[in-house]
Parts: C-alpha cells; structure tokens; sequence
DNA sequence: GTGGTCTAGACCACG
DNA sequence: GTGGTCTAGACCACA
C-alpha cells in the first residue's frame, strides 16, 4: 500500500485516500475482493485521524468500489461496473476543458498532452475501459 | 463577457470567475489591451460579493494575464507569455491523470477522452499553444 | 430452510436471519412444533459465526416464537398469539410514514405501494393476521 | 423547525434528521429555496454536535434534496426531481415487506395497515407523487 | 477484532 | 457569517 498523502494539498486527505485507492485498484495492486487495511491501521500507518480513513472509506463504498463486510473489515468489490453517470461525465469534461485552458497558459503544446493521456491510460494498465477500445494498432 | 458561475458548484465563484476569462482571453473574446469592467460594476452584474471579484482579479494579476493601472482600471495584458512553471505542470499532470482514472470508473474510452481534447483545443482556436504544435504559424 | 443472507447488506445478519425464520413460519414453510436446525449445524451450512446464528435464536425467543428444550432442541412454538404490543406497533408506524416519505422522494405513487402491500400480504398466505381480516376463520 | 431527536433510538441521530428534514419539505413546513439553520445554529438548539448536523446537510445535499452555498448557508433545492433509483426501490420493498411480516406478528390486520398507507399520504398533503396518482375520488 | 457514531474543539476557505 | 476538514478520544453493535 504505496499511498503517499500531502496535508498541505488543497484537496482533503480524505479524497486523496479515495483517489489513490481507485488508482491502486485499476492498477491492480489491490485486487477484487482482497481486503483492505483496518481503518485503525490505515490511520496509524498513515499518521492520520481514523476519522479521516472512515470517510473516504464510506466514499469508496458509496461509489460501490469497496464492500464492508460488518465486523470482518472492508473489501475490494469483486465487480466494479463502470457506470456512465451524465452528471459526472458532465463534470468531468468541464474538468478537461480547464486543463487544456491551463495548458495552453502553460505553454504545452496538444501532442504533450495527449502523450500523457496515452502513457496514463497505460499505466493503468490494459484492463480499464479508458485503456483500450480498438483491438490492436 | 459572457459569464455564467454557478453558485452551487463546488468551484470558488472567484475561481470560475478566473477559469472563464482566460477562456475567453483565449477565444479571443477578450481582446489583449482591453479594459476589464471594474471590481464594482462586475459584482452588480453578476450579483456576487465585490470582495469575490475582486478576488478573482487579484488572482489574474497574480498570473501576469491582467494588470491594474491605478486609477485607470484594469486591463488585458499586450503579452501573455506562456511560463513553462514546472511546478504548476507537476500539478496538472496529476489532475489529468486522476481525470483518466475518474474516466475508467465511469466507462468511458480512450478515444472519446482524446476526442474531447481535441475538440476543446480546437474550440480556443489556432492561437492557444495547445492548439498548434504545427511548427509555424 | 431456504434462507439467503447478505453480508453486504446494512441490516445485521442475525437480524436477517431472525426476519427471514419469522417469514417462513408464516408462509408455513416451517411449521409449528418442527425442530430447527442446531446453532451449530445451521452456522456451518450457512458458513457464519455460530454466534450470529445463537443472537438470532435468542431474539426469536424472546419473541415467543421458537422455543428451546434444554438437550433436546429448538423448536417453532405451537402457538404463536399476536401480542398488540403498543410499542412495536408505534415503532412500525413510524418505519411505515418513512416508508412513504422514502416513496414520494423515489416518485412511487401510492396505488403501486398499497398494491405491494396487497401482494405480500397474499404471499403470506391466508392465515396471517394482516392477511385476512375477514371476520372469521 | 419542530423536530425531536431521539439519541435512544438505533437510527442515527444524523439520519433522524434526514428523515425528518424530508419530511417536512413534503409537508411544506419548509418550502423550496428557503434557507435551513446554520450547522452552528440548529447544533446549539438541538443540542447536538455540529459535526453531526453537518453529516446529515452532506447527505440531504448527496440527495440534491438541499444545496449548501459556501459561504451563505444551505437552501432547500427548487427543484426535487423523483428519481426512480431502482437499487433504492428495491430496497424500499424489501423494507415494506418486512413491515407487512410485523404487522402479522403484532396482529395488525390489512385494512389498518393500508389505512395508514392512507393517513400519511394525506399527512404529506397533495402534491407528493405517493400522494395522488389519480385525479380525483 | 471490525466499522459506525458521536462529542469536543480547532482551523480553514469562501463570500 | 457560512460550511468543510481534521484531530482526539470515547462508546457501541457486529461477528
């Protein structure tokens, strides 16, 4: 469990945990159904409040990512549906605009850009969705 | 200065305030040299809090794309130089990455991902840097 | 004794258990006076904790529904007399006025939740209390 | 705002006001854009903590049921879209047929039962969906 | 052991 | 003023 958190992030350590889970999940270094560190033990590893792991705990089981199994802990979901939520998708277009407006003032030329979505959607590895829709190139 | 923010985003008002005109900027909507309405008549347009807009100026100014001349108002910068600060790339590299991963939960392809890209460098125009990685221009 | 829990779900398992026993007597499934399964027995067919399964049996006791003769077993009581404990019944009302309120939020019309109400009264079976309120019987 | 937490009760007090919050916009005792309590303010009556009160505005505002504007307070949404979550219906369901197994057990005939269906939709007055489906009787 | 809830009190960004 | 986050530490039900 490689998750390195920044509390001087803009973004609450909680949804930071929540991403980098996801991450670690796509990448298949935490399976279906394996199970995931207590929340005391995440939170004295990590050198946060348990609070703080409960929430994104409950975050990711509310995305049905993860499933808690009462008084066992919680596991990785043995099936993850990809779900095309409108409203997120929405968001998250509106979220790819401004980083393409960002680029721009940042000077990054499209080809850049569009490297790293590659090299991202690589690293996740062949499995998601994102990572491969044409058969072979 | 068509301006639409939405109140119930969880995007700062002066922050879309300051997302919105650099996208105009770069849709050449807003001209360079041009006079930027004032801090007060800006806010009782948009019916905001003259502080938020006076935010969202401050915060243009910070990034050399306005600049204030006292008591002449504000303006569009002559030349917006494109400053490749690597730690602001750093940072959107990471929120491009967590925009492939959000992709991949919520099922949606590569090539769509890719396909927005283009379509948002295409939309600010040939002038962006994005846009063009074409070597002249 | 065709019980199918969920681990997954909220609701406790002992509870599932105590709710789904209760169902079953009254569709007749089991039927009074038959022998349960041992707590053991049943535990390790349903593969939980055998503690699960005696939290269970002990709240069906107490509900006056099974009895347990010491060395020999439990077993479904042969009578089981509906107790208008004004308590529960309020405790039901207040679950049921949710339950309505839940449906208006879901855009449930009325007719379709009374139709529910009349289907799973029916699959009960004649005998129940809230089946038949034809006089006699 | 007449609302009566129960810390005895096994519902969380978070959900209890949810449950209730709900409830009184169906019965327009709050009306549409109105402006709830602040976290600080309802805590201090209620006398609760306001992480607390917080937890349950999180989850009304993950309903869409209120909007919180940073900075001015939360407000009821001008718009309730029912939305038919068929997970969620599914779930309401099961829950109703459970209270139908109850009502046996407690000796509660039908026609009660269906009776106060009845009582809470008119409670809910006449614009809720549960509440007419047909246009008149 | 597990996660869930609650309290107490602090700090922060937003408007 | 507002809500959101985080910490510290407690108690509870579940398995």
């Amino acid at each position: 469990m490689l998750l390195n958190l920044d509390p001087r992030s803009h973004i609450p350590i909680w949804e930071q945990l929540v991403n980098q889970v996801k991450e670690l999940i796509l990448k298949e270094v935490i399976l279906p159904g394996e199970k995931l560190p207590s929340v005391r033990e995440l939170s004295s590893v990590l050198l946060i409040n348990p609070n703080t792991v409960s929430k994104a705990y409950q975050e990711l089981e509310r995305q049905e990512i993860i499933e808690t199994l009462r008084g066992k802990g919680t596991f990785v979901s043995q099936t993850i549906i990809p779900k095309a939520d409108e409203q997120k998708i929405e968001a998250l277009r509106q979220a790819l605009k401004q980083l393409v407006i960002e680029s721009s003032y940042l000077g990054i030329e499209k080809e850049y850009f569009i490297q790293w979505v590659e090299q991202y959607t690589k690293e996740l590895g062949g499995r998601s969705n994102v990572a491969e829709s044409s058969s072979d190139s």
